[in-house]
DNA sequence: CACGTGTTTGAACGGCGGGTCAAGCGCTGG
DNA sequence: CCAGCGCTTGACCCGCCGTTCAAACACGTG
């Protein structure tokens, strides 16, 4: 069935680095096992620490592997649409835990919250953070941009600043969704989003912007 | 010099969660080992466990224990002010990682995302935790409401969404900060806090509110 | 000054889990 | 068909740390 030829493996890291982000985000990074990782892969625990030099490093990796991939997820699908205000409206429906689909509540959120953890003390996974956080602002950046060519956004303050509000909003939100705080529901988080960048960005909310697409 | 009797079994306690909570803040919970803690308070590691039954429940306690102290420092202070603008202002100038004195830039918020991580599966925390944040919003309530009351803001927004809204916008940002990003410096943190909380509530920046004091 | 009770110590135990390694396996090229 | 080389295995080793415990200690009391 397998064929153990040198091509395969890319293929191999892959799919433990796959395994190893739905392992912690299942688990948890302080819970996460080699041999965790090794059975949601298929393989033998040896076959990790062939592929990856320490525990340590993989667990960096597939944290930010996991985030990459959300990432390219999203972009892809935003680039699509034409209006920045569909954009807008269609990166908070995508932020919102559990808003379009029930991932039983733990998602990239939760993986964010490890990163975070890691990167107060971990130069490394810090680094890595601040390019993950930067693509995360610029894409809202470009947004603002589009819309204000376009005339969608009124808003003459800097797009800079008005992205990382958004993001940062976005952020804060997201976290009290994501440990299920009954106060703060996907639905409240994703008013409140759109109600902001109505503020903020100037635009007018229309009764189609409040309903899940 | 010690003196070991009954009335000083709550002395220990909280020289001990204070030790835990200091240890946590500086290695990260991941790294905190029983003997660091003991180390901290002085004792021997085999009384830390004469006090709690597990390091699991100390750490947990411990985290609510800071936070909850850094709540009542706050309130404190703010009840003090008569101006609820500046009641705004003194909550952000002491939210905002690192502006009013440099704590090595690990601090408090370096302990919320502590509170998170384990908030993630541990039900014990997440209930501490939703406890935690509803009264840091009710803090931000309390104020629109005050400003509303004296007229000096002028939204009539439901209170409790506009606090939502400011609360999470700094829980965003400080992430940012404390995690020494250079692009969201403590100064800008502070900007874009009141500027929003300028937009949202209704009230004109002066150039002394945008000053550290 | 003994006795008892509530504290404190630090050595010892035990399990867990990361990392190593020698041995197998299966492909490919000669 | 054989040799060689990457891939894969799983048993083993070893250090670390949470937890236990018996012994010492300090103090108040009678």
């Amino acid at each position: 069935m397998s064929a153990p030829t040198p091509k395969h493996t890319k293929d191999r890291h892959q799919e433990i680095l796959d395994a190893a982000a739905r392992v912690i985000t299942e688990r948890g990074l302080a819970e996460t096992r080699i041999s965790d990782i090794a059975e949601h892969a298929g393989v033998s625990p040896g076959l990790i620490l062939y592929y990856f030099d320490s525990k340590d490093r993989l667990l960096a990796e597939a944290l930010t592997f996991a985030n990459d991939q959300f990432y390219l997820r999203t972009s892809r699908e935003i680039r699509r649409l034409p209006s920045a205000k569909d954009q807008l409206r269609r990166l908070i429906d995508l932020s919102v835990p559990g808003y379009l689909q029930e991932f039983g509540r733990l998602d990239e959120w939760a993986l964010w919250i490890e990163v975070w953890v890691r990167a107060l003390r971990d130069a490394e996974m810090a680094k890595d953070r601040e390019v993950l956080d930067e693509r995360w602002r610029s894409q809202i950046v470009e947004i603002v941009r589009a819309g204000r060519q376009t005339g969608e956004f009124t808003s003459t303050e800097d797009p800079d600043e008005l992205a990382l509000r958004l993001a940062c909003l976005i952020d804060g939100l997201a976290i009290q969704v994501v440990m299920n705080d009954s106060k703060v529901t996907p639905e409240r988080m994703h008013r409140a989003c759109m109600q902001v960048a109505a503020n903020e960005l100037g635009f007018r909310l229309e009764s189609s912007d409040l309903v899940a697409s």
